[in-house]
DNA sequence: GCTTGCTCCTCCAGTCGCTAGAGGATGTAG
DNA sequence: CTACATCCTCTAGCGACTGGAGGAGCAAGC
């Protein structure tokens, strides 16, 4: 941010850190995902370093911001690839999002479980001994557990 | 599960895959587990065969139902240290487990402002084209989002 | 006794989404 | 023209497993 012409309508003059900046993906991230193809590898300049235009930021800030959203890469890039198309039905993009929304739902749910459990390990503890320690003893006993989840946590 | 002795006395005659059966950790796990030093080292049968007995079993079932509640392998060696000196005072176990809430509830604050940045996505949604499609619109224009969260998702 | 087929063994590579470091080139400000 | 920041590539590592190759052990049926 601090060598940016952001007020200029320069749209290709930006440097991977620039782009880091802009993007809020850091630079090692950027070039990760050029990698992996996820942003396509952008021009470079004369001594070899790459030079990205807005398209490219802009790009960026959506899969930051989608990954901020728990959006898996592969599920990224199936947004990025419609994205791409925009003359097409958004019903894919609507899917994805509604998978992404279960999953969330249920995570919720799993960890309101876990919130419970914990919170009566807490209480049950009294302070003494390990030998009377809810928290282990809680651990320990997975029959005392009730709620029968098999998301991850 | 299935051919349990569970009933018998037996305390030493356990293959790895029973006692992933017993305990609900897979096979290569229990490796895993014994190669990190998580679980102690079982002796073997004169065949190299790792024996367990049922404090193994139940140490792992311990393991599994932590993990199972989003504890780190290392916050698990904490509570297994403990658990293995159970004349100790219990506050480390309950300081564990109180961070471990606050992750918990914290975590479960995200993913509730996610839930509603999703919904609001989905709702936004009026199945046409991508070109007017809330979903990739939400995502590309981070100003949109006005949940601040920084954990994961 | 012998074969079938299951389980077990070790070792190594891969997963996901990065992150960090080495060792060197390039660009910029004073 | 010299510092110094930033960039480059390449490789290895993280956590917590998961899977496969290639081989040995073991119980049961014929």
């Amino acid at each position: 941010m601090r060598e940016h012409p952001a007020s200029t309508i320069d749209t290709r003059a930006h440097s991977i850190g620039a782009a880091a900046q802009a993007s809020g993906v850091k630079v090692p991230t950027i070039r990760y995902y050029e990698e992996i193809g996820l942003l396509p590898a952008p021009p470079r300049t004369d001594g070899g370093r790459r030079a990205y235009a807005m398209g490219d930021i802009r790009r960026l800030a959506f899969i930051r911001h989608a990954r901020e959203l728990g959006f898996e890469i592969e599920a990224i890039r199936a947004l990025l690839a419609l994205q791409d198309r925009p003359d097409q039905s958004c019903a894919a993009a609507d899917a994805i999002a509604r998978d992404r929304l279960a999953e969330v739902e249920e995570r919720i749910a799993s960890l309101t479980a876990l919130k419970a459990e914990l919170t009566r390990m807490i209480e049950g503890c009294s302070h003494g001994e390990v030998g009377v320690c809810r928290v282990i003893e809680t651990l320990a006993d997975h029959g005392a557990c009730r709620h029968h989840r098999r998301g991850d946590a």
